[in-house]
DNA sequence: GCATATTGCCAAAACGCTTTGAGAGGGAGC
DNA sequence: GCTCCCTCTCAAAGCGTTTTGGCAATATGC
């Protein structure tokens, strides 16, 4: 069923008919109600690429995943998609996701870019000084980021959360427990969130007259066995951290099974707070929950991201935000264990 | 840059460059060169959408997830969905995201069908009685099924793991190891692969003369907390069992923390085996690994259902693939712990 | 040397929609 | 009754490709 066909069955024009369903104004409300009907009738919808065609806008938002070396996917990342499609999906846009080799990805948003595949980007996990940003204003191209390049002057739009700050908090909650052995367990500090939470990290020590020990500070892809070998490394060294602080929850699980597996007590023995993004699948939940932690849903700001940047390929104002993490007290955490003079 | 233009610009018609740029014969080895390298200098890229409308064909894979109730975002999806994303963006096509509300889902289909958005479709998580089957067949989309519709006759092309074969055997293991009292954590048994893991156990469990304890067989969305919150009670009940077997190592995850703070032994007082889809950021590895698994590398599958899809499209004779699970002993399993009198 | 293939190119017609510009019909204003 | 202005509708021209059908020019077969 094409638009032409339908209109010869209403003995209207094509014209019409692509108003009425479009909801120009200039067409009789009676007109429009008989068209109405017959296209539910006939279960008529306007061929997607017929109408980008003519139209020039692709009602597609492109998400590129850079599959990096290691060949991590990041479930966070899933989280998020899940967040922003729906709204998409809402809005009558369609989600184009891109995985390529991270060597691709340049090319990946110039093609798209040449091919007008998507109104719009997101753009994930920003480097300091990304390039993306330069390329999709040459490009220009629509995008939001999902996190902050302070690097950048005149900053694109963008959803952040206070990283710096809500580690720094997180620290001081651990000194005002009595700890002085810290240990910061990074997502890679090549992303920009990741190096303000170490900022955040080191200030709390900092401001509270602790030094922070670069071998206590790792960065690395959130992986569950990572965090497990990582944190069984420091608990066996001469004087282990008695805190640690973690990216994700998906890595506190591995803190916590090297904590356990090396015979200690979490919250008792060995402090965690960790981010927590909030994954569906990995709920931090109980009373009180099991881990000490920061909170930010990213499926919501998935949500967000997807209606930031609508509403910025519609031309309307849209301001960045940064959102605060809740604070969330568990059952990792617990005052320093008292020092058993070796 | 249009292909008119970079015709006029050559002093050829579209026609010629078009073919020329597509890989007809009909047109002069010297003047395809000519051609080639005037696109490449001029950064030509055909607009997508006039291809698509052209050709007729969208060149994208489409991926519905329904969003449930519960609003799991399934981490395993999201491997799949890099194993098939990059296949198809090597192959020129896109892939097109839809998470909807699983209220929406046969509306969605039945869109992307009338709109002609995409070539083909993956079926996830098929149920039983998958009414998407009929449907696609009634929209005459090509589609690929991952798991199987044993209930269906003229059956799709699917790829599946033996999750049957896989859990007897698995089953059978620990009862070698000389356990009597198990303990299945299954996934949502409203969907195929789910129940047929159950009927492995259960097999396993009629072929010893031991009998399956409908309490003790539980399935549920595969969450760490859900799997965490199950065995936490099973562990509380008179008799326990000694044995768990788990359909994903997130939950799996979820046991291994509850038996901690249950105060019990992996592997020692408890054992447990898990499905492992070998999730990039949650890799059981080890030498030997921590979990004794069944495993099947989710992404691989994700790659040659695409792979699967893209044939199927092409008109090509494309079967059906059962993969067998790997089995893996880790340290999570161990003789039945001797039976102390109540 | 003539008829017949083959090669290399082109003009024009799709593909199915949106949008522009224009025009028929009818009501309002005088 | 005439003009003017709405309201509603339409024909036609895009949008940027691919594809069909054809036509010169050259090569091939006898």
């Amino acid at each position: 069923m094409t638009l032409k066909e339908l209109a010869d069955r209403l003995g209207l024009s094509p014209t019409t008919v692509s108003r009425a369903l479009n909801g120009y104004p200039e067409v009789n409300a009676e007109t429009r109600a008989r068209i109405e009907i017959a296209a539910r009738d006939y279960g008529y919808r306007a061929n997607t690429m017929a109408r980008k065609l003519a139209t020039g806008r692709s009602m597609a938002i492109g998400h590129v995943i850079p599959l990096s070396n290691h060949q991590m996917i990041n479930p966070i990342f899933a989280e998020f998609m899940a967040g922003a499609s729906e709204i998409y999906s809402s809005e009558g846009y369609e989600t184009l996701l891109a995985a390529v080799p991270a060597a691709n990805e340049v090319q990946t948003y110039r093609e798209l870019a040449r091919r007008r595949s998507v109104d719009g980007l997101i753009v994930h996990a920003p480097r300091l000084n990304d390039p993306r940003v330069d390329l999709l204003r040459e490009l220009e191209l629509p995008f939001v980021v999902h996190g902050r390049s302070v690097d950048i002057e005149d900053r694109p739009v963008f959803l952040d959360t206070n990283n710096r700050r809500s580690f720094e908090q997180a620290t001081t909650y651990l000194i005002e427990l009595g700890h002085t052995r810290f240990a910061l367990l990074n997502g890679m500090e090549t992303i920009s969130f990741a190096r303000r939470r170490r900022r955040g990290f080191e200030q709390a020590l900092q401001n509270n007259g602790l030094r922070s020990d670069a071998s206590r500070m790792v960065d690395m892809e959130m992986t569950e066995t990572n965090a497990y070998d990582v944190t069984m490394k420091w608990l066996n060294e001469p004087k282990p951290p008695t805190a640690i602080l973690t990216s994700s929850t998906i890595s506190a699980l591995g803190v916590a099974r090297a904590i356990r597996d090396a015979g200690l007590q979490i919250g008792d023995d060995v402090s965690l707070i960790t981010h927590d993004d909030d994954l569906s699948f990995m709920r931090n939940v109980g009373d009180p929950p099991p881990f000490t932690a920061l909170q930010s849903p990213i499926r919501d700001a998935g949500a967000k991201c997807a209606r930031m940047l609508i509403d910025h390929i519609a031309g309307k104002k849209v301001s960045s935000e940064i959102w605060k993490c809740e604070f969330i007290e568990g059952r990792s955490t617990g005052p320093a264990p008292k020092e058993t003079p070796a």
